[in-house]
DNA sequence: GCCTTTACGTTGTCCGACAACGGAACAACG
DNA sequence: CGTTGTTCCGTTGTCGGACAACGTAAAGGC
């Protein structure tokens, strides 16, 4: 109680041009941050369990309710989560929910359709050619099966965008590049609804399916070259039906997002608990 | 006081096997979601002043206390800011805030140098051709000026890799791109402390401004192909630098970015008030 | 030994309180 | 007239204490 008043009081305000903005950290925010450093440093490391909120307050030397305000700050970065018993545990952050962080984000900053595009155009060709060159075994096998199971479906949009979805997710986890992987799933969260109102309008679930094959194909001989080839190929293809509705048309569907993505991202913080 | 109990008591506990766990969110965490669904639909603007905490405790009619802690969620996503007088007002989440939360979160998920390599020789070609066919005339006398400054600069390391930096930042931004912006930024975090380590090693100053000079002209004709080539160039050179100390001296340096990142992103968080 | 019950620790929430701070209005001063 | 204090008020940051709900583990009953 008394470790932060002299804290306070010692802001002072001299406020000239020269001297920039003193800004005294509130002591939630300095909770939020000795905590992330030990984290950040090692010496508290995933699954470690954090002394309950009364332990902490009484160590901080602060009261439990500003230790609580801290300890949101933590949870929201995904840096703890609720273990048994509702016990606070250091967990790593999921990159699932930075995804759809940063979607929000460039939904507020107005991302357009075309950027969006441009960059699906320029990582998953990538993400392909990388796959070809590290896909596992396994990873082959799943495209494989996703290929099967895609094959039967002709009728159903929704399932076949389903499938057509995971087909992209099983390659970019292929590529086995966690920042791409990364930078790949806001657009794919965003092209969503793009992507469902278009696909029954292309009538072209034939291509699709030849150039999954290929793409499978080439990844299965290692030839990164031909699988990003095909993937290009591919990729355009979906193109085409963008400029079928028009540009127009393709922006509304992003701002259409909004409510959509902001659900989306709800629901994958819930379930934790 | 009451809307809250009843809540809670309505919870019960039916948990045969059949009743997936049914979860109630904390009230904090209602006031962070009404808050965002407030802002992602709109209803909110940026810019819009929120009622004081008080006043939203008494219309959710919950405590002060748990506003607060739902005010620190929406902070730390970035959607609510500091304004004059403290006052809660609506923000748009900075893109750079949620760059350095993603190098965190890579650095955690152990993030190797090959990945980030792999991501820089993918991501920043791309930008540059996007930056041909976009560039401004005010971004490409940035790039002039930039490069200008580094030609005079040939001793001090800190500086050419200063001039370096920005050098790919200003080409980030003439891409207009978002989201390769977006996942360009924790790449360039990442990798600064292995840059600051290998340029002195590399000796290749001449060639830096030789390629830069190359790209600047390129984007300058609007030529995609040529910018993109030459920066393939010269982020290959960087690659050398990096194949001289080692791969495990990489790693090795990615990892001490640990402590040293962790600080960057809080000096970006503070200074907002 | 297995199931129920009890006790205990912890979290989620509430209440009331107060000092520190920012801003506005106003007085005093040069 | 502009600058500098002074005062006041609303708001935030922090505090202490309190209690019900929940989960876990131990004590008890069959």
């Amino acid at each position: 109680m008394t470790g932060r008043t002299d804290k306070k009081s010692a802001k002072g305000k001299s406020a000239s041009d020269l001297f920039g903005r003193i800004d005294v950290a509130p002591a939630y925010r300095v909770v939020f941050d000795t905590v992330e450093q030990l984290i950040m440093t090692g010496r508290l490391r995933p699954g470690d369990v954090l002394p309950t909120e009364t332990e902490l307050a009484e160590r901080f030397n602060i009261n439990r309710s500003t230790v609580r305000e801290g300890i949101r700050l933590l949870e929201q970065n995904g840096l703890v989560m609720r273990g048994a018993a509702k016990r606070l545990i250091v967990a790593v952050p999921e990159l699932f929910d930075l995804a759809s962080r940063t979607s929000r984000a460039l939904l507020l900053h107005d991302v357009t359709f075309q950027e969006l595009w441009q960059t699906y155009m320029i990582l998953e060709p990538s993400l392909t050619e990388l796959a070809a060159q590290n896909a596992t075994q396994d990873l082959v096998e799943r495209l494989e099966e996703n290929h099967r199971a895609m094959s039967s479906v002709t009728d159903d949009v929704d399932q076949f965008y389903e499938l057509d979805s995971e087909f992209h997710q099983i390659i970019a986890e292929a590529a086995n590049n966690k920042p791409l992987l990364m930078a790949r799933e806001p657009i794919s969260i965003l092209m969503l609804p793009a992507a469902l109102t278009l696909l029954p309008r292309l009538n072209t679930y034939d291509r699709v399916i030849e150039a999954h094959q290929n793409i499978i194909d080439a990844i299965r001989d290692k030839d990164p070259q031909r699988a990003a080839l095909w993937m290009r190929r591919h990729c355009a293809d979906f193109k085409r039906g963008y400029e079928v509705i028009g540009a127009k048309a393709a922006e509304r569907l992003v701002s259409y997002n909004m409510q959509q993505a902001a659900k989306l991202s709800r629901s994958t913080i819930g379930p934790r608990s």
